[in-house]
DNA sequence: GAAAATCCTTAAATTTCTCTGAAAGGGAAA
DNA sequence: TTTCCCTTTCAGAGAAATTTAAGGATTTTC
């Protein structure tokens, strides 16, 4: 279960960040609203919790841009001010719920469980690229009849490849979204997890090849 | 079967999980109308009875706020006055059945039982997967002329990988929905029991197998 | 065309997760 | 109280995933 928080205050980011961490859920942070929105985009996250005060962009823009481009990750708006205004402004603009600051590391954990909760049921079971699918759940990667079995890890890379069809995704960005902030996995380990998919592939027979953009990263290519 | 008391007054709300317990039920409390909500949203129980009056949140805003927020749980409300208004106002707001105060036990019993029922969950007498078929009222896993008897968390453990055929649960789940969410059992109680289920699968000579999906959880394989 | 940078592949090493037997703990019934 | 059954706890073995490391392959740069 992975939780993506924007806020621009460090000790608050940190102390979310601990909390959930201690919880059993995955952390990262985002400082500002624009690479927020990037973060959020990458679709690998259960739930967001973000500011609504932030630096570049605050928290209305981004749900909003969010919900513009089809993303639906749940997300939990953090509001200093206790006003009926912001709160129905952000609905509106797309945030599932809402918490004003101060709060209790309960209460927050309590939205954050109900928000992943409630999408956690609907998220897309499967994707689906050239003659390839994913089952989430299952974790397996199918062809017609055959499937592999993916680990976690082949699972997240191969899940931010076809979240993204077709689209270039760097190595910093896959390290980043997978391994986290914290980690001091590198460029290598990406590789290596290339490598193990490529050969699933091959076992699978599949049209679709991983390519790659060298010095730039890799991307899904259906060979028609 | 799981089911949320929520009333505030104490002597009532224990008296309340006590019939529930002695038959067969697990129940919890909840005191208020918050608190109350926050739990009815984990989605984790059979059936709820709810106060009408209640600090905090009253019971009909409870319900209201559980269907706008999607969650379909049975609510069974508890009414001190036997008043037709409330009575709609309560069934308007999205309850399923309601309760005079007092009342008898059997008939709360009844009740219960018919709300469980209705809801699609559908209190099957027998579960069948495969070669598989779960006694629910003797707490008996059989295979042709074979059969083990279940303790109650085994119980519990096949039921829901019964409901969900071929589904992956996660250990997480299954915690939640058969310990709940105040025990502090461990992933390892889960894989306890699904060692035990194991043990029994195999001695039933079964071609059903509870396959583990690393880092994800557990789901039931039909062997053919 | 050679050197440098980048990427690929593989195998071993390490870490993490899971399984399971044995024993202790607890509660209800006798 | 004692007994019995269910449940939890603990710990070490086992399995699987992940990281590390190193040499080979490929492309870019000069």
């Amino acid at each position: 279960m992975r939780v993506l928080v924007v806020e621009d205050e460090l000790r608050l980011a940190e102390t979310l960040v601990e909390i959930l961490k201690e919880n059993g859920y995955t952390a990262d942070m985002a400082a500002d609203g624009d690479y927020g929105l990037d973060c959020a985009m990458s679709g690998i996250y259960d739930v967001i919790i973000l500011d609504v005060m932030l630096p570049k962009r605050d928290g209305f823009h981004v749900v909003s841009d969010m919900r513009k481009n089809k993303n639906q990750t749940p997300v939990l708006l953090l509001t200093a001010r206790d006003e009926i205004a912001d709160k129905v402004h952000g609905l509106d603009c797309g945030a599932d719920d809402y918490l004003t600051k101060p709060f209790a590391p309960e209460e927050l954990l309590a939205r954050v469980r109900a928000l992943s909760r409630r999408q956690g049921e609907v998220v897309l079971e499967e994707l689906t690229f050239g003659d390839l699918s994913l089952r989430l759940s299952a974790s397996a990667l199918c062809r017609g009849e055959k499937s592999v079995h993916l680990g976690l890890k082949e699972m997240e890379v191969m899940r931010l490849l076809m979240n993204n069809p077709g689209q270039v995704i760097t190595k910093e960005s896959l390290l980043l979204k997978i391994w986290g902030t914290e980690s001091d996995a590198e460029d290598n380990n990406v590789e290596v997890y290339i490598s193990f998919l490529r050969k699933k592939l091959q076992f699978l027979g599949s049209r679709v090849s991983i390519g790659t953009v060298r010095k730039l990263g890799y991307h899904l290519e259906d060979t028609v």
